[in-house]
DNA sequence: ACTGTACTACGATATACTTCGTATGTCAAC
DNA sequence: GTTGACATACGAAGTATATCGTAGTACAGT
């Protein structure tokens, strides 16, 4: 059967920002999360706690308690939550047009051409499963 | 000479359904937006009105007050804000993979092989002019 | 002129988000 | 057993967001 555990909401701005060390490093303790987030934006670790305690109150971390120093990771895997947000912005900003967003992630910002043919490959697996 | 006006920020989430409903409709009236918006989630006019003045006050909508009615328009093209918002989770979620917020996209719903294509063929182009 | 309708302006409230300081607990080393 | 380093808990404050009610203004029709 499946899991009893609602979906968590969606992550803010700041939740996001923790959310991708944890994507990053795994299982850390605050310290290991404060120390990364320092390093490109003054922060105090009790900043980092207290956004800690709170994505886990919201399902959106867990938290091992067992040492002393608690272990946070992500509830959910990094592609779980991505799919949700980019499915978010597409229908609220494209329409639900996945084409406009990809020409709007594209003309953000130049796309190598070796990327480009990433992309491609994927729509190629994508096209066996489309109607 | 380039223009004096500082860019906009990024649009809330309110001011996000707003908008769309500006891009669909081009200049409208408080009351045009209300009920367009009201067919999808009851809203109360003077909400929707606050919004509007708000968003003209970021410069995130251009006010035209000739008329009684003020005339509300988005200040921006709906293609450059929708490559602000892509670009912006792009960074902040994708960590700048482009093909991961494709693959976000695309998983987030089912995808039309017509779709699908238009894509295909939206890389062409960009591939002409990646390096 | 009077009245009803439609409009804008704006203050007030509720909630969410973000940040930080202080209090308190644990533990190892001396 | 005292001390210092390091940990969590939590309240509080500042800001942003979202919603709405009330007040006041303009105007058309009577």
């Amino acid at each position: 059967m499946s899991s009893k555990v609602p979906d968590p909401p969606k992550p803010t701005s700041a939740e996001l920002e923790i959310l991708t060390v944890l994507w990053e490093r795994g299982p850390s303790t605050v310290r290991e999360v404060h120390e990364a987030i320092a390093t490109r934006k003054p922060t105090q670790y009790t900043t980092v706690l207290k956004l800690l305690q709170i994505m886990a109150e919201k399902g959106i971390a867990e938290r091992n308690e067992d040492a002393r120093a608690h272990l946070y990771q992500a509830a959910r895997p990094k592609e779980w939550t991505q799919r949700q947000l980019a499915g978010d912005l597409l229908e609220r900003a494209f329409g639900g047009s996945a084409k406009s967003l990809v020409m709007g992630a594209l003309g953000s910002r130049r796309t190598s051409k070796k990327e480009l043919a990433e992309i491609r490959k994927l729509l190629d697996e994508y096209e066996r499963g489309a109607k």
